[in-house]
DNA sequence: CTTGAACCTACATCTATTGTAGAAATAAGA
DNA sequence: TCTTATTTCTACAATAGATGTAGGTTCAAG
């Protein structure tokens, strides 16, 4: 029994489209086709699909994605390096936290100063016209 | 005295191809060009550039910014609007916050309650390949 | 055999830049 | 005035991770 694309999409939780993008970037491997040239997985590939869904659910990158997937085909081999792929996006996960608990105060800083009368003396506008106004002496990059 | 791009880049803190990309997308005013084609800019255009720069610093979206400059532009109206586009922005980036955090504790979980040993029996792998696992019962995109 | 749903490829779109190539302009020094 | 190094110009491509669209084909059920 194959699948065909759609129905693997349900199976997975992923868009159609997004199986063909997966394909189109080697992330999953090409099905075979019928003879109408239409696309037939078998069961594996429901699996694979969910482990890059669920990865990319929790935030890892395609190619952090297509490393643990490489190292999960090899099930001899020493799991240090998945570790250390998921301890770094842990740690990525952590400074953008930062970076965005950093922006959150500036923000709630801003609107609640802004004693809300006209644009000339809106505190919002004043402060994205000059960062003197803000409390942290510089903004980390976000993304 | 007028700026060349290069002059204004550096006095607002952006690269020159910044420049021409916000001039293209009509957040930045065409300037007056000399004769040769080069673009010449007055003093405004650095106010502008840094309110632009600093408020993506802060996270705000270019869509976002451009409606900030039109209200800053008419000084008499009510800031309500101005503020309540940081309010938005303020909701998103603790919701981002929210998502990230639960990432977060999902990622440590992970990687603590891994032994290490070989990627057949890896938690990091077993954890992707199996949501049954996750402590929270589904996971919020992030972005 | 018909028909409607699903599928195909190829391309465009989104956000916010950044990089590149090849040509032209400018500013400073000789 | 001439040379030369730096800057600027346009146009296009790339990044991440999908998603949307158009126009055409295939499949499966009745
Ligand atoms: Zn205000
Ligand atoms: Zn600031
Ligand atoms: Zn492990
Ligand atoms: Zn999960």
């Amino acid at each position: 029994m194959t699948l065909s694309i759609g129905m693997l999409a349900r199976r997975a939780g992923a868009k159609v489209q997004t199986i063909r993008y997966y394909e189109q970037i080697g992330l999953m491997a090409e099905p075979i086709r019928t003879y109408g040239g239409q696309r037939r997985y078998e069961e594996d590939a429901v699996k694979r699909l969910s482990f890059i869904r669920h990865a990319r659910a929790l935030g890892f990158s395609l190619d952090q994605i297509r490393n643990l997937l490489e190292l999960a085909d090899d099930p001899k081999r020493d799991c240090t390096a998945a570790d250390s792929i998921a301890r770094e996006h842990l740690a990525a996960v952590k400074a953008k936290i930062a970076a965005l608990n950093s922006l959150k105060r500036e923000l709630i800083r801003m609107v609640d100063c802004c004693d809300g009368t006209d644009t000339a003396h809106c505190r919002v506008i004043e402060t994205l016209a000059n960062h003197d106004l803000c409390a942290s002496p510089n903004h980390e990059p976000v993304q």
